[in-house]
DNA sequence: CCAAACAGACTAATCGGTCTGTTTAAAATA
DNA sequence: TATTTTAAACAGACCGATTAGTCTGTTTGG
């Protein structure tokens, strides 16, 4: 691996791959044709396609939350719930260009979440570490007077999370983003005081 | 099929096998052995596995959508948004008991959406179906003046059910259902008029 | 010179699906 | 009603392709 290949592009590439196509569609063959690698090098670097899956697991955990924190960190002028609102549709938005990926945490649980312990026990430490990283700008919102402050801002970041999670789900089938922006939106709309 | 089997049963045998697994985690071997039949009983029943998760879809979508509107009839001295909440409730407290299969309209969603059109059309459709079912309910509660009637219902309907996909899917992973409730009793509550 | 990195042929198991029969139930004939 | 015919239902061995993973070398960098 360090001759020849960089981990941290061949996990990047599983990522994807894994994303777009689910871990049981994706074959190590497919892994190593994508990554250049060799099943020998494949398995010299990672124990096993589950493994495999983990580190990116793993990376993508990482990434992500350390993306969120950035995003939504405390921005002079800048409204958290137009943070929020901005960071979620940005995500929607993109969909199509990302071959409708979604999102690795949601993609796992919805494949493996119920037959696999360590995927599991991944994804929800996953899930619950973007709730963490979400938390404080809902709970900025909160004080800023643009959302409910009545309410639990955990719980409510797992709201705009959860529902955040459906709409991706819904976007693979319909190959489309523009009903999940409005419902998205329409959230956002029914979580801001009154 | 018509002397042994029953194609209802092993339809809906097919179904459990398909949400509580996926369908490319499930074999034929098992589909075989879970209905009692041989290969050439299915494959003479059945074009091909596709074949038999579309059909398994269309029977879902059909008795999924049945049972919405049987549970969600307007009914006397009953609140429509009580008749929502209860549903939603239902559907997460009983994800314990049927081994957090959650609703194969999400599943396929995830599973296959992003890589075969068949299932993205159906699943598509069913999404379509469920929220057609749930709108006037969700009417209902607007003109009852539980639910804010200042946006469009079907809109309405869809939030509340990407929300619950959401839920179902973290629930694989939890494998727990709590967490779910409260967020859906969070959505609820900041959906009411106030 | 040595251990780690790599190449890739190979394996056993499993995949969806096919094929050749055999059974069965009902329709056609007597 | 009894017998024959026929097509669908069924059984399960079998098929090529593919699966994750292994093993025997060979290359490579320190």
């Amino acid at each position: 691996m360090n001759v020849k290949h960089d981990k941290e592009k061949v996990v990047q590439i599983g990522l994807n791959l894994f994303c777009s196509k689910g871990y049981t569609n994706v074959g190590l063959d497919e892994i190593c044709s994508a990554t250049g690698m060799t099943k020998g090098a494949f398995y010299n670097a990672f124990e096993s396609k589950e493994n495999f899956l983990l580190e990116t697991l793993a990376r993508f955990d990482k990434s992500n939350t350390e993306r969120i924190n950035t995003v939504l960190a405390p921005k002079k002028g800048v409204k958290a719930v137009d943070q929020l609102f901005e960071f979620y549709s940005y995500m929607i938005k993109v969909q199509p260009k990302v071959n409708f990926m979604g999102c690795m945490v949601n993609n796992m649980m919805s494949e493996l979440g119920a037959i696999n312990e360590n995927v599991a026990h991944v994804t929800s430490k996953g899930f619950e570490n973007i709730i963490n990283a979400v938390e404080p700008c809902v709970q900025r919102a909160q004080h800023e007077g643009d959302i409910n402050p009545d309410y639990d801002s955990k719980e409510m970041a797992t709201l705009l999370h959860s529902t955040f999670y459906g709409v991706l789900t819904r976007a693979k089938s319909l190959g489309s983003n523009k009903k999940g922006l409005k419902t998205m939106e329409l959230l956002f709309t029914n979580l801001k005081t009154k």
